[in-house]
DNA sequence: CATACTTTTGTCGAGCACCGAACGAAAGTT
DNA sequence: AACTTTCGTTCGGTGCTCGACAAAAGTATG
């Protein structure tokens, strides 16, 4: 029973009609109307009034309820971490934000979840679908485990899905940082675009990868690394991750940072910088610029290997205004293929410091939207009266 | 009725009885035998004599049977062709292959493709279930027109499947032949790898990218483009592309020969470059080395950004031994992040020659027996005797 | 303002696919 | 030769889907 088939016609959001239904999927009116039936009983479709006649009984519209249950999308970022509260829809209903560090360990950071979960869906518990959450590290998405984080001591391979559930028992989803950022730019900003890549630079650099649709994780869950790809202006200096040339050494908010200390700024990390340009120093513009230029070089191979269609900058250094999208671009634009950059855009991050929530909101929603989720739920409801369910 | 899922156990070619099928998906006796009835009619399922008894009665077993149809690789090279003829096993029936100048121009090189299909597939004609064909430039997958190919003068968004099917009228799948080299490694030897990069490294340097188990072509299918990324010990060569800097400009087979050439030997192209290292020329060793180690910088990159488990290097520069192997190894394993080497291997090509003319057949192979296709087919045969059909 | 017309809706019987059980047949064992 | 075990097939039952029909709820028309 195909159920959710036609749920796919209705999460646009467009409301429609049972016969505009059956014209679309080329099943019967009747079959119709009994999914339809299945749909509003599970609450994920509603009834939205009467459409204007066309001369005869006027048809009533059924539409995708975003509010049929509620999701929480968490991101943990190295110091700070940051919940929502969406509906299915994807819109936020509440938002919540506290320093926290990710080296205190997962159960101190697994509490705060717990707690922030508690509160953001207040009520509403019943109607919590699902969890998505990102963290600052490697993570096996199937497993929900990080993967020898660098930053974070004491999570290594720690079942923070079984963790999670222990409190809140729904689906719980967990990728990486940077995973969930370019899913929360793509869902919400560039839904038609099937190749797109998000680089986040801030401390780290990284990248998130979605080709073909879908994000690609690599064998390890490893992929989108760009922080320690060679560049040669970054020869010599050498990197926390132990090797010399990285771009991270020479392109990062620390490193950026490090520059302007020796030029006698009073500066320590990200935010610093931006603040300076913000001010408008103009030694901490050029800096910024170089280091947009470096990205750039890295920025231009992917182009190259990925052939995206939309390059998103994010990331704390990229909060501050164009500059560093502007060396970024001018790299690219100079050094990737003709063909590959003909319909590239290079943009900045419009969900700014919301994309990964966004992120993980969009995870667990795509969870528990899932035809194979709808399935399941409408097996339960369905008209299976005296069915064969019981075998 | 899905007669695909049946199928898709029986496609590994051990042969099962129906009692066994019947445990593996749920399904009644029953069904199954309808099932495997359909499949017998259609000839992609054969009976496979009787298992031994186990005390009663010995059961029958069916097995997949790739003789039921045949399909045709094609792999059109620069300057040579090759095709062959194979089962829906991918086992070779027949090979050919021809000296041939892709810059002649569509309707020349299709003209030798008709008459070579029409040579290899002989009396079978009948029983021509498709025809894959690699082509040496971007290629859009979906429409199998070429896009602004570089070295195929005429081919631009030519439509070659409309060509080829005048005279053939199967499913005709085009690609790119980096892609093509990649999916022939994968299918044939690495057929549990989801994460494999195939680098060519011939007249010009490319990349295959299989990901998440499937080929990944970007946005506008030109994914993959290695030779026009930058490495610093190029600085300053200018490259065919219009740029500098290029990897291709330094570490193809034209620029080893050039400089071997500089240094006094006899040598035009890729193939002499692999005679004087066979014949133990010292001066080549060391070119191909330092090439590998060029292509080596930019394969570390591509390992960050798209974390593969296995790396295949093909291509005729690759041909000459371990030396190119070598120097790709050799920075590799230096400059990508443990996490993502820690389970890399970086082996040479195991189809070599024919990874190309494998790729098309597993292309070809793999729209013949989607499950798309078999349920089309079986619809034909199917025990529908008064069925729904004739609406 | 009543009537005819148009369009949608809900219900109902029919057909098909699939399932499970039962039965006869085949092959090996005692 | 009788028994056991498994196979292959047939048969009735059930649910899903479809097309049809009457009721419902509007709009045009006199």
């Amino acid at each position: 029973m195909q159920t959710s088939d036609i749920f796919e016609l209705l999460r646009d959001g467009r409301p429609r009609t049972r016969t505009q239904l059956a014209q679309l999927t080329g099943l019967a009116r009747s079959t119709v109307a009994a999914r339809i039936d299945v749909l509003v009983r599970l609450g994920l479709v509603a009834p939205y009034g009467d459409a204007a006649s066309t001369g005869g009984r006027p048809p009533s519209l059924f539409a995708f309820n975003p509010g049929a249950q509620v999701v929480v999308g968490v991101d943990i970022g190295a110091t700070h971490a940051r919940a929502v509260l969406a509906d299915l829809s994807g819109a936020l209903l509440a938002e919540t934000r506290a320093p926290l560090d990710v080296a205190a360990g997962p159960e101190e950071v697994l509490g705060w979840v717990r707690r922030t979960v508690d509160e953001l869906v207040g009520a509403d518990a019943a109607r919590l679908g699902a969890i998505g959450m990102g963290l600052p590290g490697p993570v096996e998405h199937s497993t929900g485990r990080p993967i020898n984080p660098p930053i974070m001591p004491g999570w290594d391979r720690y079942d923070v899905v079984g963790h999670v559930q222990r409190h809140h028992p729904v689906p719980v989803l967990i990728d990486n940082d940077v995973n969930i950022m370019a899913l929360g730019e793509q869902r919400t900003h560039w839904p038609d675009v099937d190749d797109l890549v998000f680089i986040k630079v801030a401390t780290g650099i990284g990248a998130g990868i979605i080709s073909g649709g879908s994000l690609q994780r690599g064998a390890q869950g490893t992929a989108g690394d760009l922080g320690h790809v060679r560049v040669s202006r970054a020869d010599g200096m050498v990197c926390r991750c132990g090797n010399e040339g990285c771009l991270e050494a020479i392109a990062a908010g620390p490193a950026v940072a490090a520059r302007l200390r020796e030029a006698g700024a009073d500066v320590t990390g990200s935010q610093d910088v931006v603040e300076l340009i913000r001010a408008g120093d103009l030694a901490a513009v050029q800096a910024v610029r170089d280091a947009g230029r470096d990205i750039g070089e890295v920025v231009a191979t992917l182009v190259n290997l990925i052939n995206p269609s939309v390059v998103v900058i994010g990331g704390r250094l990229a909060a501050a205004g164009e500059q560093l999208l502007a060396g970024i671009r001018e790299v690219v634009y100079r050094r990737s293929l003709p063909l590959a950059t003909e319909h590239l855009r290079v943009v900045p991050s419009a969900a700014g410091e919301q994309a990964g929530v966004l992120g993980a909101a969009a995870l667990a929603i795509g969870h528990v939207l899932s035809p194979a989720a709808i399935e399941v739920a409408s097996a339960s409801v369905g008209s299976k009266v005296g069915g064969r369910a019981a075998k």
